[in-house]
RNA sequence: GGGCGUGUGGCGCAGCUUGGAAGCGCGCUUCCUUGGCAUGGAAGAGGCCCCGAGUUCAAAUCUCGGCACGUCCA
């Protein structure tokens, strides 16, 4: 047997015959004797359009989907099977993705790796997700979403523990028994497609499930992982036999609806108010009417639908080659339409079906906390709000992004279950528009200056300077033509192929920036035993005796590598492995300890794999050693990490439930957290969080320090405790600032918040659109930043010779005194320059 | 995380390629035209050309660093 091939007894016993299709040649399973093509073919367009293939749902929209939902989520319950609520879809838990592609996405990496048992086995679940690689096709082919919610059972086993929930048989059992039974479907129209999966690091074979012309799920049996020693290879990787085989299902909660409504488009399914709405509120029906189409426009609609599932529209490609397939196929249906009133009627409606689906995408995201930003999730969200900004200026709605917004929540959205407030969510949105509209200003005058130089008759705009405005002005080459059409060159064009050549460049530049991407090993960490990590015992002891294991001489490679903190006076030469230590390693954003091992300084401590390096400034014999680690160091990163729990956990408080730690540093001198929030940070503002946090610290709140399984905190504190990242172990340890703050996090922390004695917050930057940098210093090093602060203030007022509080009133004098003097010098030239010129006493 | 770009009177921007006396539009002040307003005309005020170093006889302009902001890609 090839990889991909499945045997399944099902097959025989329930009248199933294996056939080849004979347009794709690809395997499939069909109770149909007669059947040839394996339904998801050219050959094979929808048939449920206008004839819906899953009876008994009268319903549409957000009614149809609960229904549909809950019939799937019933069928698997009564199969042994418990419920799961969905994860968020912005992945937060993960460092690899930025958005919950699938429901299997839930539980990658620690799940399918095997570190951290399933919340539950065999279990259900519908997650919503996010994909945004087709965004391009989304309100054009009838079909494609890009956030739709992916139903799923999914069963985790072990089988060389003798763990198996079920394997391939019956999950196909499942399947076929649930769309049959539950949702009565013709046997005779189902098909099942052969088709191996492989991606995201794991592969196996797979079933495709198809009804109608429409896939409605995919089974995958995942059994193989990637790995260089693998002997069975796959696209030109290498997969071996993983230690879990995982059953992961994806049933289309969508496409269940569209198939049960057989509406002409699957947005008429799940979005039919806002679809109504929006057509009114953009006169779509007076645009009809003007076109004088003859053919009925919901035939045209399905007919495009059912045309589009099978013409293939990716990102790049060029709409108007679509329109020319798209009219002639229609033709051979008997419905004559021109390419020109085809695009005038397309157009404006794959906006009005785009809009809800964007929207549900955005409420979604933002909903989960994210804010909008110019990098990383953040952008995602920004982007498709800009789009979304654009098609309702395109349809003159005249209605603002948050209208927009708050007629989806109302209609589609229950916000009980998100953790960022309705509230929050529109003024997130109005903020985004009034950003949007700026851009569009500023790239008014930009796109003049850019074509400057060109002939105000000419057509065609050069490449170059189309790329530029998109990339440095965030205008796409469409809002660039037509910008330009309105301010001087009536003529200009878009060239055609421009948007797949953009997409290329886009492509080729993404590929030579993933080229440098692997992190480097810095210490034969491999060669030596675990460190045992007696720091977390008691963090205020400082001497130990320890057995030294190692000793080597730095490299200079190796000291180029570490990236040294400016903390780090000496260079260090040497590295010393010890069999316990209680040096805390650099990790968590807290800097490493400092101290003495013997007569040597250790200036630095890192950690690898399990194995925790000192990094000295001499050697350091084998054997018996007595080390101490600096307490002035140690007590004042200990003052740092605690503050900065509780600056994250004040600005939570005052600012909202979208605060996130974006990542933070805690060293000797000062600590910083960054923080997502959508607007700059007044000093008021930051004040109140100042205030808040040393309230925190005079209540001396007890610093709990727990160590509990990862999915045991999971389910008690949920993922707000991993803003630090995700967790790499399986048993994790969690500070808790009473009901201020919880944190997974590996840092050394007081045992009471009375312990740092004050706080304050020095200023604030921004480290990118959306991420706030809080400056803190804590304990001793916010008495010491006071002091610095007064000597300055003193020097100062010194050289001008005033108090301190005439200071601002002095310095404004003499800068204006300044200003005008200037000018007086200036006028003196001008008039010594006349002087001479005018005949003065200079001319001789 | 990576790339690109921007910072110039109150506001919107040009000038930077190729270094040589800081400009344009709107707004503002005063005067003229008018019965008054709109308009038109004339005169004028208002600039640490983001900050700091460097190169140079000379920097808004070139180089480096910082700050602030924008944008695209992942």
């Amino acid at each position: 047997m090839t990889f991909g091939e499945v045997e399944i007894p099902f097959w025989e016993e329930s009248g199933h015959v294996c056939k080849t299709c004979t347009i794709t040649g690809s395997r499939f399973w069909t109770r149909d004797q007669s059947r040839e093509t394996c339904g998801d073919s050219t050959e094979d367009p929808y048939t449920f359009i206008g004839e819906p293939i899953i009876d008994g749902f009268q319903i549409l929209g957000k009614e149809l989907k609960d229904a549909m939902r809950e019939r799937f989520q019933d069928f698997f319950e009564k199969k042994g099977h418990s419920r799961v609520s969905p994860y968020p879809v912005v992945a937060r838990w993960r460092d690899d993705i930025h958005l919950t592609i699938a429901s299997i996405a839930d539980f990658q990496p620690h799940v399918t790796s095997g570190l951290v048992p399933p919340p539950a086995n065999p279990l259900v679940i519908s997650q919503p997700c996010i994909r945004l690689t087709d965004v391009a096709a989304v309100g054009r082919s009838g079909r494609h979403l890009s956030t739709f919610e992916m139903m799923a059972h999914h069963a985790f086993n072990k089988s060389s523990e003798g763990s198996v929930v079920y394997w391939i048989d019956q999950c196909v059992r499942y399947c076929d028994e649930m769309l049959v039974e539950s949702f009565g479907i013709d046997p005779n129209e189902l098909t099942y497609v052969e088709n191996p999966w492989s991606g995201g690091g794991n592969a196996g074979p797979a079933l495709e499930v198809i009804v109608g012309g429409l896939e409605l799920a995919t089974l995958v049996f995942m059994n193989l992982e990637e790995h260089e020693d693998g002997d069975i290879e796959i696209k030109g990787l290498n997969y071996r036999e993983m230690d879990l085989q995982i059953i992961d299902t994806g049933y289309g909660l969508e496409r269940f609806c569209w198939a049960a409504a057989g509406t002409p488009t699957i947005y008429d399914a799940i979005y039919p108010e806002s679809v109504t709405w929006l057509k009114k509120l953009a006169s779509f029906e007076k645009l009809v009417e003007g076109l004088g189409i003859s053919v009925d426009t919901g035939d045209l609609l399905g007919e495009i639908s059912r045309l589009a599932g099978i013409l293939n529209i990716d990102v790049g490609t060029d709409v108007e080659s679509l329109f020319v397939k798209l009219s002639s196929r229609l033709g051979e249906s008997g419905l004559d339409v021109s390419i020109e009133d085809l695009k005038l009627l397309t157009e404006p409606l794959s906006s009005i079906y785009a809009i809800p689906d964007h929207m549900h995408a955005i409420c979604n995201m933002l909903g989960d906390g994210l804010v909008p930003s110019n990098s990383k999730a953040g952008y995602l969200v920004r982007m498709l709000a800009r789009r979304v900004c654009r098609m309702k200026d395109d349809l003159e709605l005249g209605v603002s992004l948050s209208e927009l917004g708050s007629h989806h929540i109302d209609a589609h959205l229950d916000f009980s279950r998100f953790t960022q407030s309705r509230e929050g969510v529109l003024h997130i949105l109005d903020l985004e528009e009034k950003r949007y509209y700026v851009m569009l200003r500023k790239g008014e005058s930009a796109v003049r200056t850019a074509l400057r130089d060109l002939p105000k008759d000419s057509s065609e705009a050069p490449d170059e300077v189309l790329f530029r405005l998109s990339e440095e002005r965030g205008l796409n080459p469409e809002m660039a033509i037509s910008i330009a059409n309105l301010s001087g060159w009536p003529e200009l064009e878009l060239r055609v192929g421009f948007a797949a050549d953009m997409a290329s460049r886009n492509a080729e530049r993404t590929k030579a920036a993933a080229k440098e991407k692997s992190r480097t090993d810095i210490f034969p960490s491999n060669h030596f035993p675990e460190t045992s990590r007696d720091y977390y015992d008691d963090t205020s002891k400082t001497s130990f005796e320890a057995t030294a294991l190692a000793c080597d001489q730095l490299s200079d490679s190796q000291i180029n590598l570490l990236e040294l903190s400016t903390e780090v006076k000496l260079t260090p030469t040497h590295y010393v492995v010890l069999d316990r230590t209680l040096f805390y390693p650099e990790g968590g954003g807290q800097l490493g300890d400092q101290g003495q091992i013997g007569r040597s300084r250790v200036v630095d401590t890192r950690i690898e794999g399990d194995v925790i390096f000192h990094l000295t400034d001499s050697e350091v014999p084998l054997g018996k050693v007595s080390a101490e680690v600096s307490w002035e160091r140690r007590s004042q990163l200990m003052d740092h990490h605690t503050a900065v729990h509780i600056v994250g956990g004040s600005s939570r408080a005052l600012l909202g439930p979208h605060i996130w730690q974006a990542g933070s540093s805690k060293g000797f001198r000062y600590a910083r957290i960054d923080l997502t929030h959508h607007s700059r940070l007044s000093r008021e503002e930051l004040d109140r969080i100042e205030d808040h946090a040393n309230s925190i610290i005079e209540a001396n709140i007890p610093v709990e320090k727990l160590v509990m399984h990862r999915a045991e905190a999971d389910e008690e504190f949920g993922f707000e405790i991993y803003q630090g990242g995700p967790p790499k172990q399986s048993e994790i340890r969690v500070i808790r600032i009473g009901n201020h703050d919880t944190q997974a996090c590996g840092g050394t922390h007081h045992d009471s918040t009375g312990q740092i004695g004050e706080l304050r917050i020095i200023r604030s930057s921004q480290v990118q659109d959306g991420v706030e940098r809080l400056q803190i210093v804590a304990g001793d090093t916010a008495r010491e930043h006071a002091r610095e602060q007064e000597r300055l203030l003193n020097e100062s007022s010194e050289v001008l010779g005033v108090s301190p509080e005439d200071l601002p009133n002095a310095v404004l004098r003499f800068f204006e005194q300044w200003k005008s003097q200037q000018k007086r010098i200036e006028s003196l030239e001008a008039e010594i320059v006349r002087l001479r010129t005018d005949g003065g006493p200079m001319r001789a």
